[in-house]
This record gives structure tokens, C-alpha cells and sequence, in this order.
DNA sequence: TTGCGGACTTAGGAACTTCGTA
DNA sequence: TACGAAGTTCCTAAGTCCGCAA
């Protein structure tokens, strides 16, 4: 292809292509190369296959029953497929059948103004059914647990019948046994659904007249919407966020348009904007809040939870379901993590008119006075209750429930038996990604490469990103300039290092062995790239995800995280945990586990802000109490010898009661002690994370019962709630 | 067939609440 | 009772993945 030709497809503005026309060089000489390479590779993979079969015989011993179940397809290899893209036609583009085989930066895009789209929808099944229905089956729930009397519902203490019939009624709504109930068919998320809508920020107050803002030195008051959004950045001054330039930048782009006219002509720098009265002013009332009186305190929270109770409930099939985000996002400065080429926006503020609402027919909201809905639909394939498109990604935004909901852990749960799937079949997809490091075609060896990394890193799959986003990668993006290979690096051979910003651009460094296999074919992978180019050019997340459907329903990249999750959690509470110790011990193992899977995972949090000081204070403790030890030791030591002279009755009291208390202080010194070493190792680790997302339940829940630690020493409430279904359903015996 | 947008999960930090100790 | 630390909840950005329209 001339490059000619791609100029016509290429606006010289778009940076994209323009590394894509580089790429498409490049890889015209690559694959031309590849094709010696490959050749000279199936040499160096017989030497390689030699190798490993006086490694590990017993290892593939089993592998020939396996291979019928994970076929690879056996594509004749045309001269094509291993054919750089560039090298054919560009234009014919998406008719091209060899396609597939193509550098698939060429296909990244831009994001286009998005076109405003309304689906037409009306699926809902109609109400009256749909609540006969789910009420004839409620009443039937009901009725089974008149029979089965809840242990905690008897209430001696003589509660007030209006009070016992609340505390039941709460006792249903948290025992609603769904997962003993029948699924909805496929596709159909409820059959019912009712509720009051979203909550919607408060209307902007205007600051009172003594706070001023200056320009240039001099005092200016400022129009209503402009006041409104230099207060969103006032309120950030002390953040880290005003010390970036596209922060700045963006946020005073975006100020202006809120401006009038004459503001506009007047503010031309943000350098000359002093918002330092504002701040003040803010910081002052949230003092204030801080400081209202306990019955201030308490007026506010009674005027939270009637809000609470009217809006951040749903009824769902006939059941009363808490609501996870009811409120509609604020106007503020759009706060996009890492480098985001967007940060500093104006995020503007949502009216009814903005908010699609989801609901059984005839049962809307109302929209607050004076105002619209967008829309009203019944669509009930989806899960939300109310949607609107943010102004500075635009992205759709969603109302759902909360995730004790019966909608939420229905699908949590399906999420862990999928990964035990996993579990099932994951030697044989071992086997096959193995294979498929020899393979002729490139794609398939980018792609179980690729998936080597998925399974053993647990690295995110990793989707093409958009230009106007931060600047991250997962395993199908990663680009040459995140990787190094290392011959040898600390004694260990065929090392990658790996140094990408991931997710919320949170940095992953990891120096990890591989097999050599996969070292050269990374080695050929890189050949001729610069560091900006994609590693696996011919990969992408769809590509994987089809692959991985082919060799297990329901497989996608994002499974093997949730499997080796889980499957570490299994195998560390195995292995850390003594049935023997403590329950504050066997606390510590599990956390020990835990942490292992966050760290797999990557769940980095920031050093909290007051850990040295924290630390400190608590090594103060542990010293203070070797000190009363000792000392507690010493005159148990005296009482002793007092008692054992022929002291009185009294005496041998005293002696015994000072070894009791000298074994109490030991219990507590232990505890402290344990509390330092646990603080310590978490210190940059979040373990939530992983607890609440991919560490299946029913592992933690069946730890618990065998060894007898009470399930609050693992889960909070919030936790317990969310995993109701795996409470219930797992036994001691359970494994992963 | 594929690019795009919608739906949903996963994520870390901020804000708020509770707890423990002096 | 006050204060600081720890624990919990809230918030919303940033991922994954799928289905549908062009």
C-alpha cells in the first residue's frame, strides 16, 4: 500500500493514525522478518520441546486426553495470515477476510460525537399480572416463615406489637431468601419494580455578601452561575489537583462559559483569580458542621433517614430492596484519575429533564415540581431505575440497587460458579495457551501469550482506550515500553519486567520468570517496535473473549482474576491456618490470605496519612505493656515466695490473682503484637477490595464454620448483608 | 461484520461514624 | 469528655463485556 493511499485515510491531526501509518511500516518489515523468524523459531521450539519433555514428563502424560477437549483449530496457515496488514490492501478494510491477522491498531478510533439514541422500549409485562403473580409467591414465602419462627424475633423483653411488627417486617426484608427461589427467565430482571426516584443535589446558595472574590487584586462580585462554579474550585485549593496545568486549564475553559459577558472580558487569567476567601469561608462551615451540638447532630441524622426511608428503598418483585446510589451525582470539577486529559471540567448539574426513569408501568414518580422526566420507561432487561448522560465523558449514569439485593448477589453468585467452572477446566486451557506459544500464526501466539499473562498475573484484560482518557493498559494493550526482558536479573533466568500504570492509573511493577518459550516469543513480539507501539498487535479484548467462549462458556479474561482469586484465598487458608491457634491468630492467617490475593491483584491503597504516627503510638503500647509484664512478673514472683513461706490464705489469694493478671497482660501483649505485624504488611495494601469482588464468599463463610471464628470477625455488616446467600448456603465442607 | 454505546462490575479516596483511651 | 485512630459508608471514576445498528 502506497503511502498515498493512507494519507487519504489519515488527517494529519490524528495522532493515532499517524502511529498507525508507523506501525504499518514497521510491520511490513517486521513480518517479512517474522516469516524468516518463524522458521527459525520452529527450530528453536524443537530444541525448546525437547527441553521440556525431559523436564516434566508426568506433566503432559494426561495431555493427549485432554487435547480433544480444547481443540485447536487447525487453520491451514495461508502466506496471508502471517502477512503484515500493511502489506495488503488498506482499503477494502473491514471486508477483507484476513482481516483477523491485521495490526489492530489501524482500528482504533476516536471517539465521535455521540448521537442522542432513545430505545423505544416497552417490555415491562403488564403490572396487574405481574403483581398477582409475585404476590401469590411472596404470600407463599410469608406463609413458610410463619411456620419456621426466626430464633431472633422472639422478643421477651415485651416490645410494643407496633415496634415487634417493624422489627419483622425489617427481619423480612433481610431474609428474603432469594436464592432458594426461582430464577426469572433469561434476559429478565424483574417482573415488578416500583419506587420514588432519584434525589437531586440541592439548589446552589449564593455566598453571603462579606466573602469576596478578587481579580487582578480587586474585589468582584460575580454573577450567580460563575459564582457558583469558581466555588467548586475554591473548595479544591488545598487539593493536589489545582497543581496541575490541565486541571487548571480545563477548569478555566470551562469557567468561562458560565460567565457574562462582561466577566469574560474582565477574567482572562486564572493566575490573577484569588479565591482564598472562599476556601476560608468553606472551611469555616464545615468547622461549623463539625461542631453543632449532639442534638444538632441528631435532628440531621432523623432528617437523613426519612430521606433515606423514602427514596433509598425500591419494591422489586413484591420485595422492599434498598437502593445502592439514589442520589443524583452533584455539580462539581470532573476529578478523572492519574494523567486525565479531561480533569477540571465542569461537571454541569442534572435536571429531571436529564433522567430517564425505569419503573413498572403505571407506577412512576412524580418529577420534583415545575419539572419533566426525560422519559419514562418500562424496560425490564435492565437493572437500573433512573439513567443520565454525564456532560464530560459522556457516559451514561445509572440508579441501581444495593448490592444486597437480590439483582446484585443473584449475579455475584453466577460470577463465583463461573470461576469454579474455571477451576474445572483450567489445566486443559493451560495446556492449550502452551501449545499455542509454538504456533505458526502470530495472532494465536500474541494471544496465548497474552493469556499466560492473564492466568499467572491476573492482569486485566485490557481494552483500547480513547485519546481523551488516561493513558492505561491491561494485558491485550500493553505496548513495548512496558516491558523489559532480562536474560538473567537476580540470579533468576528469562525475567519480565513489567511497569505499566493499570486501572486508576495505579502503577504495576512486577519482575516475574517465565518460561523461555515465552521469553523469545516476547523477544520476537518486540522485534523492530518502538517502545509506543502495541506488543500484541494483533490482539485485542474481543479477540481474547471469543477465544476464551470457544474453549468454555461463559469464559471472558476477567474470570481468571475471580478464579485465581479465589482460588489462592482457598490455598493459603489451607495452608496458613492452624486449627490449633487462637481465634486472633487464625484472624491474622486469614488476613495473611487475603492479602496474598490483593497483592496478586494489585489492590494498592495510599499509605494512610497518620500510619507512622499510628505505628508509634501503638509500638508506645507494646513497650508500656512488656513493662507491666515485667513488673507484674516481678511481684507475682514476691507473692510466690510469701505464700510458699507458710504466708496466709490471703497471700496465696493474692498470688494467684497476680498470675492470672500476668497471664492477661501476655493475652494482650500478644494482641498488640499481632495488631503491629497486620498493620505493617497493610500498610499499602487494600484488602477490601478483593474481599468484596472476587474472593468467593462461600470460602470465607465455610473458614469461619470449621474454625470456628464468629463470621463479624471477617465480614462488617455492609459484608454480611452483601453475601446473605453465601452465609446460608455454605457448610464447613465447602471448597472452592 | 464491526464499531459503538449501554449495562454492569470493580476501584480507590473522601467523608462520616464509631471506638478506645487518656 | 475530648481526641485521635480505626472502621465503615459513600461517591463516582474507570474498568469489562455484550448486543445491536449501520
Amino acid at each position: 500500500m502506497g503511502s498515498a493511499e493512507v494519507d487519504k485515510h489519515t488527517p494529519p491531526s490524528d495522532k493515532h493514525k499517524e502511529k498507525s501509518k508507523e506501525k504499518e511500516k514497521k510491520h511490513d518489515k517486521e513480518d517479512r522478518k517474522h516469516g524468516r523468524e518463524d522458521r527459525k523459531q520452529s527450530k528453536e521450539d524443537k530444541k525448546m520441546d525437547k527441553e521440556e519433555k525431559k523436564k516434566g514428563k508426568e506433566k503432559v502424560k494426561d495431555k493427549d486426553d485432554k487435547a480433544s477437549f480444547f481443540e485447536v483449530k487447525n487453520e491451514p496457515l495461508s502466506e496471508d495470515d502471517e502477512m503484515p496488514l500493511a502489506s495488503r490492501s488498506y482499503s477494502q478494510t473491514s471486508q477483507d477476510s484476513e482481516d483477523d491477522d491485521q495490526p489492530l491498531a489501524f482500528r482504533k478510533k476516536v471517539k465521535a460525537e455521540k448521537p442522542v439514541k432513545r430505545k423505544a422500549e416497552d417490555m415491562a409485562i403488564d403490572d396487574e399480572e405481574d403483581y398477582a403473580a409475585s404476590k401469590k409467591k411472596n404470600k407463599k414465602v410469608k406463609e413458610e416463615k410463619k411456620e419456621k419462627p426466626d430464633k431472633k424475633q422472639a422478643t421477651p423483653n415485651g416490645a410494643s406489637p407496633t415496634k415487634r411488627v417493624k422489627k419483622e417486617k425489617k427481619e423480612e426484608e433481610e431474609t428474603w431468601k432469594w436464592w432458594e427461589e426461582e430464577k426469572h427467565e433469561d434476559g429478565v430482571k424483574w417482573k415488578s419494580l416500583e419506587h420514588k426516584g432519584p434525589v437531586f443535589a440541592t439548589d446552589y446558595e449564593p455566598l453571603p455578601g462579606n466573602v469576596k472574590f478578587k481579580y487582578n487584586g480587586k474585589e468582584m462580585k460575580l454573577s450567580a452561575a460563575a459564582e457558583e462554579v469558581g466555588s467548586f474550585y475554591a473548595a479544591m485549593l488545598d487539593h493536589d489537583y489545582v497543581t496541575k496545568d490541565v486541571f487548571n486549564k480545563n477548569f478555566f475553559k470551562d469557567w468561562r462559559k458560565f460567565m457574562t459577558h462582561s466577566e469574560k472580558e474582565i477574567i482572562t487569567d486564572l493566575k490573577k483569580c484569588d479565591f482564598t476567601h472562599m476556601l476560608t469561608y468553606f472551611k469555616a462551615k464545615s468547622e461549623e458542621k463539625k461542631n453543632r451540638t449532639k442534638e444538632e447532630k441528631q435532628q440531621l441524622k432523623v432528617e437523613n433517614e426519612e430521606i433515606v426511608k423514602e427514596y433509598g428503598w425500591c419494591i422489586i418483585d413484591g420485595h422492599k430492596q434498598r437502593i445502592g446510589n439514589f442520589k443524583i451525582e452533584p455539580p462539581g470539577l470532573f476529578r478523572g484519575r492519574g494523567d486525565h486529559p479531561k480533569m477540571g471540567m465542569v461537571k454541569r448539574r442534572v435536571m429531571p429533564e436529564d433522567v430517564i426513569i425505569n419503573c413498572s408501568k403505571g407506577t412512576a414518580a412524580k418529577p420534583p415540581a415545575g419539572h419533566k422526566w426525560k422519559e419514562v420507561r418500562h424496560d425490564n432487561t435492565v437493572t437500573w431505575l433512573a439513567s443520565w448522560t454525564e456532560n464530560v465523558q459522556g457516559q451514561v449514569k445509572y440508579i441501581m440497587l444495593n448490592s444486597a439485593s437480590r439483582l446484585k448477589g443473584e449475579k455475584d453468585w453466577q460470577k463465583y460458579e463461573i470461576a469454579r467452572q474455571l477451576k474445572d477446566s483450567v489445566e486443559k486451557i493451560r495446556e492449550t495457551y502452551k501449545e499455542d506459544w509454538k504456533s505458526k500464526e502470530m495472532k494465536i501466539r500474541q494471544r496465548s501469550v497474552a493469556l499466560y499473562f492473564i492466568d499467572k498475573l491476573a492482569l486485566r484484560a485490557g481494552n483500547e482506550k480513547d485519546e481523551d482518557q488516561a493513558d492505561t493498559v491491561g494485558a491485550c494493550s500493553l505496548r513495548v515500553e512496558h516491558i523489559s526482558l532480562h536474560e538473567q536479573k537476580n540470579g533468576k533466568q528469562c525475567v519480565v519486567v513489567f511497569d505499566f500504570l493499570g486501572k486508576d492509573s495505579i502503577r504495576y511493577y512486577n519482575e516475574v520468570p517465565v518460561e523461555k518459550r515465552v521469553f523469545k516469543n516476547l523477544q520476537i513480539f518486540m522485534e523492530n517496535k518502538k517502545p509506543g507501539d502495541d506488543l500484541f498487535d494483533r490482539l485485542n479484548t474481543t479477540i481474547m473473549n471469543k477465544h476464551l467462549n470457544d474453549l468454555m462458556e461463559g469464559l471472558t479474561a476477567k474470570v481468571f482474576r475471580t478464579f485465581n482469586a479465589s482460588n489462592t484465598l482457598q490455598e493459603q487458608l489451607d495452608s496458613l491456618t492452624d486449627p490449633k491457634s487462637s481465634v486472633t491468630e487464625k484472624i491474622l492467617a486469614y488476613n495473611r490470605a487475603n492479602r496474598a490475593v490483593a497483592i496478586l491483584c494489585n489492590h494498592q491503597r495510599a499509605v494512610p496519612k497518620t500510619f507512622a504516627k499510628s505505628m508509634e503510638n501503638l509500638q508506645k503500647k507494646i513497650d508500656s505493656k512488656r513493662e507491666a509484664i515485667e513488673e507484674a512478673e516481678e511481684s507475682y514472683k514476691d507473692l510466690k515466695k510469701e505464700a510458699k513461706k507458710g504466708g496466709s490464705a490471703a497471700a496465696k489469694i493474692a498470688a494467684g490473682k497476680k498470675e492470672k493478671q500476668v497471664e492477661k497482660l501476655k493475652e494482650q501483649l500478644m494482641k498488640l503484637e499481632v495488631q503491629a505485624t497486620d498493620r505493617e504488611e497493610n500498610k499499602e495494601i487494600a484488602l477490601g477490595t478483593s474481599k468484596l469482588n472476587y474472593l468467593d464468599p462461600r470460602i470465607s463463610v465455610a473458614w469461619c464454620k470449621k474454625n470456628n471464628v464468629p463470621i463479624e470477625k471477617i465480614y462488617n455488616k455492609t459484608q454480611r448483608d452483601k453475601f446473605q446467600w453465601a452465609i446460608d448456603m455454605a457448610g464447613p465442607e465447602f471448597e472452592f
